[in-house]
DNA sequence: TGCGGTTTTTTTGTATGCAATATAAAAAAG
DNA sequence: CTTTTTTATATTGCATACAAAAAAACCGCA
């Protein structure tokens, strides 16, 4: 019941995805329709697939050259990147702040301790789960799919930036203490606290990004 | 050297971009692969990329049966469309405000006199296309591409319902000289004016959009 | 060696055919 | 007459083949 039949172009767009954000496949790297195919054993027309839809997430691109390339992105651009996150967020948390419901409200505080248990337990890979869940859970709090549709993606294509961060428990926790008050300033429900709190948490996580890349 | 080699399968992409803007196609129906193939006499390969590349546009959706549809949008979805094009237009302005260029201003600038002669005229679809150009002109004005692309995207995606408030020239010339107000908020670079401007220009013309729908 | 033009190879874009499967239609059971 | 089961049809997903275009390799010549 549980095997959802799954296209072949999803799998590979699934499987290419996660080699392009584990860095095995770097950026500037030209993805070859044929080699691809081989490599998962299909045929290039659900793999053409597969690169169409990535290329529609920003995560190919199409350089001077022909075919696509994995997106690579100046010191510039990923700062454009991050300020268009940043701005989203912000308006995410000012919308949520003026619309929590109990369900939303829940939502982010379960989200929130399951990031304080991953980063005591110094899980990484658990706190990087834990920590998208919290996010998500305040974008699903604004009631508006668009929104939170499109503070996802960005949160996806920042994703490999962001994760470079978090090199020890101390950060984890650093993070983790970081959200309580971004909290309370969304449960204030008011706008100009929320959208502040926004601000800052954002700024503070676009910092460190900077830093380690 | 304007006729650009343009793939079979944008071809198609764009004429039922185009098809589904002016209400040929009815949201709800469903996009068959032959038909469609035949109707622009290429093969399903290329049809299938163009359905592909709408559908992660967000222009057509797979709903419970199988394929592809147009999107349909409730009362409530659309709402929540028109204020996530609402927020991003909103955080351009401000943002255009900080960063205003000499180009940006003139460009800004241009596009509103062809918006003004286009409304002068009366030529509705000229003033459309000279209104894209005015907001198209802001997005660019933030300096940030990807705060213009997802603000390009909404308007895309929104633009089936906006286009059917201009019903008289009346409609185009109060749409032009509300622009006038706009960027004058805009050009102040304070940020507070130029976002107020925004929310302003924003609010009035989703109000026409909903009595039109 | 460096350069312009030509040829070869590679890679993408498109067409077509086949197999799988969801949907619709028809037939059988209740 | 309604419901279920079976059959038929339509439509999608994938593979393969071919055509066209671009990039790379090649070659003569200065």
């Amino acid at each position: 019941m549980l095997d959802v039949k799954i296209s072949a172009a999803r799998r590979v767009e699934e499987a290419l995805l996660e080699s392009i954000a584990a860095g095995e496949l770097e950026p500037g790297a030209h993805m070859d329709e044929v080699s691809i195919a081989e490599r998962y054993g299909v045929s290039r027309t659900p793999v053409r697939e597969a690169l169409n839809r990535l290329a529609a997430q920003g995560v190919l691109v199409s350089g001077k050259k022909r075919g696509l390339f994995v997106a690579e992105y100046s010191r510039e651009e990923l700062g454009q990147m991050f300020e268009a996150m940043h701005e989203i967020e912000i308006a995410c948390a000012r919308i949520a702040s003026q619309r929590l419901t109990f369900l939303a409200r829940t939502e982010i505080e379960a989200a929130q301790s399951a990031c304080m248990n991953a980063a005591e337990s110094g899980d990484r890979s658990e706190y990087l789960r834990a920590n998208e869940q919290f996010h998500l859970a305040i974008y699903r709090a604004t009631g508006n799919p668009y929104m939170a549709d499109i503070a996802s993606e960005f949160r996806r294509r920042t994703g490999p930036f962001r994760a470079k961060k978090f090199l020890d428990a101390d950060d984890l926790i650093k993070s983790a203490k970081n959200h309580e008050g971004l909290i309370a300033d969304i449960f204030s429900e008011d706008s100009a606290t929320a959208t502040d709190g926004m601000r800052n948490h954002m700024t503070l996580s676009f910092l460190e990004a900077l830093k380690a890349n």
